[in-house]
DNA sequence: CGACATATTGATCGACTTCAAGTGTAGTGG
DNA sequence: CCACTACACTTGAAGTCGATCAATATGTCG
């Protein structure tokens, strides 16, 4: 059931099989959400985590002037809001972007493991510190790369974020973002998201139909985004 | 001596004085930098994790073109890169703005603490989780934001951040940055913060003389920041 | 089919960049 | 005390990237 959990942290170190069961063993329930449901609100006080298990996901923040970023996307295997166990109350909203399902694990389970636990606590830590990673580099994104380059540099992040979890088929994935809504992944217009992808496609550099996207030419791609994976530690070792 | 740290931790969550005892203990040695010397460099295999006692830092990136986005300022008390301890090869670096004092935490020590104190461990793991929260505030400031909106809010962030390790008078506080390192801060050039800056001079929002910055009207900055501190989570609970 | 979201295109505007020059200030050495 | 250097700050002018406004396709789903 939380296969793709284990999947990813077994990406970054070797689970026990004790450590799988209590992975197992710490969902109470499940849910599902429809898209463009909130699966967790800005500003409400929580007393469970979300980890997704299917579907594509979003944190996001509304500023008072009714624009909106979104600061993550979410796919298998991510604890949407694992921090929320430590924060209590969230700075951001979470809302699927696709529909979802997802596997409900109650705060105090996850307290639980932090007394017992020791190793696996700090795989869970280790996977919020992935997330920090990530945000630093969408922050690098943002703040000095051209649009073109932002937008090349997150295909590739999320081509290898879903290849980890096995959501690839070969260079193809699934991005079930409208424009719209990759434009507050950006930071920038609806308009100029349409007019970056199409010069992304004449540069064959990718194919986008329907919600596929196809990387056309890896290398060269890398080249436009200035990517460079360190930042997702998709490297074993003891931690 | 580890004293801005504890004051720091107690924003969130009350602490035991036999876990100050081990904050205390867990310290090697002390280091000290100088102005725009390098504390951690980028990509370098890590065994220790360092604090500021004294002064500010920056965590920052450098892009293949030579420019630079800094995703982090830190000030005292400030753990600079404790998520070192589990990622282990740091995608970032850590440079000292002004004359740093730091004090070395080895990962071993704090493994030993995720082995033996759950609760501080938590509390640990808390602070690199409101860096995290930080680096999403910054994200929606980068994306959203005007660079006048953008620096009016990290102006307040800072003041608030300053102000709980007691290093605010008034509503002046210290701001040892140039105005090229803040424009790799807020993503955008240096002729470009200058003319934000006066613009916030001419509005009667703040003075900045030297390094020091006074706020003038903090409502109206503000406003003018669209700024909610939920993201600090400067309010002491059981975590 | 009608209705509504999503994608595309064109035209104009504005925020911010880049390039270039000039000013202020502190330090250094003669 | 003054020349000289270095660095940060400031200002102006021109250029560009991306925003905004406004239509017009193109689905797609009741």
């Amino acid at each position: 059931m939380i296969n793709p959990l284990v999947l990813k942290l077994e990406h970054h170190d070797v689970l026990s099989s004790e450590e799988k069961r209590v992975l197992e063993s710490m969902i109470s329930r499940m849910r599902e959400f429809r898209a463009d449901e909130d699966i967790v609100s800005q500003g409400s006080r929580l007393t469970e985590s979300n980890l997704l298990l299917e579907g594509f996901a979003a944190r996001y923040k509304i500023l008072m002037n009714g624009r909106r970023q979104i600061t993550a996307l979410h796919v298998i295997g991510d604890f949407v809001d694992l921090h929320s166990h430590l924060l209590k109350k969230l700075d951001h909203g979470v809302i699927a972007l696709t529909p979802c399902q997802v596997a409900v694990v109650s705060h105090d389970n996850i307290r639980r493991i932090t007394e017992s636990h020791p190793h696996l606590t700090r795989l869970l830590w280790l996977s919020t510190l992935i997330d920090s990673a990530t945000h630093r580099e969408w922050l690098v994104a943002m703040g000095r790369r051209s649009a073109l380059g932002h937008f090349a540099h997150l295909i590739c992040e999320l081509f290898l974020r879903l290849q980890a979890v096995q959501r690839t088929d070969g260079y193809s994935f699934q991005l079930p973002l409208t424009q719209a809504e990759l434009g507050d992944t950006l930071g920038i217009s609806t308009v100029h998201v349409n007019r970056v992808v199409q010069e992304l496609r004449t540069d064959r550099l990718i194919t986008w139909q329907g919600d596929v996207v196809t990387i056309l030419d890896w290398n060269r791609l890398i080249q436009v985004a200035d990517f460079d994976p360190t930042y997702l530690y998709l490297e074993r070792e003891p931690r």
